[in-house]
DNA sequence: AGAAATTTGTCCGTATGTATC
DNA sequence: AGATACATACGGACAAATTTC
């Protein structure tokens, strides 16, 4: 547990869980990371394990921080990045929550919920839907 | 004075203390604690010490904190009850195209989907639920 | 209604001491 | 010896929610 890197440095093991995260959408475009602390909490690692991490994916372009606010996720949805991305992929709307949902956030059914809508496409073509919900009041 | 951690470190020992308050009555239940600022003072600790202290009681669930409001002392509402059993966080299933997603993956409304809903909680309240929806057969 | 003050949340940079590969 | 990592601690700054004036 102390520090056995075997092959790859914790850092780099965390930016790659992250950067997955990231691209499999369920850290959704301009979501915010966990804070630095919830960080070293869920992976038990150092703050600055954790920095380290994050700096990759920043180098990466992947994230961007804003001080005092948080570290974001693909802040170039606007600009095209690996891809020509023939279109926004990325769509923002206010749904009613549905019993599922309701019972999952804690909320009464009908209750407003963010939906975020991402679309990755394959060759064109429209591979995987991805919604993420989170409520829209916090605390309540 | 830098950081010498012999024995105890600072963060558990304050944190000690002010669970000693609380049990004792000096502060009561639903009072609030000083503000941060007032117990870096007092302590004459850094701010992230004393946040670090608090955040060894509220893991106790003997305090909660309220952005911007402050943290009080013995939440008599628990009635979280810590969870009913561990809900899976992955779980995946066959559902039906809605006209929308119909229309996304370009095959007919009520088509067979698979859907895949992750949670990602925070603090253990779920904070964000991700749907991802893929075509059942991916007949090229 | 609006501005200011308070308070918590988060990030930044740095530092020390310990331990392991 | 050097790189990696952990745990702890400091001080500063900006952001956001709440309360007070």
């Amino acid at each position: 547990m102390p520090t056995p890197h075997y092959g790859q440095p914790r850092y780099r093991a965390i930016a790659d869980e992250l950067r997955e995260r990231i691209e499999t959408g369920a850290i959704p475009p301009g979501a915010l990371l966990p804070a630095e602390s919830a960080l070293t909490a869920e992976f038990r690692a150092a703050r600055g394990t954790i920095r380290q991490a994050i700096a990759v994916l920043r180098e990466e372009r992947l994230v961007a921080t804003d001080h005092g606010r948080g570290t974001y996720a693909n802040p170039s949805w606007n600009e095209s990045g690996l891809t020509e991305g023939s279109e926004p992929k990325r769509s923002e709307r206010q749904v009613a929550a549905d019993p599922e949902l309701a019972a999952l956030f804690d909320v009464e059914v009908g209750a407003a919920l963010i939906e975020q809508q991402s679309l990755i496409r394959a060759n064109g073509v429209v591979g995987t839907v991805i919604r993420a919900y989170r409520v829209l009041w916090t605390k309540q």
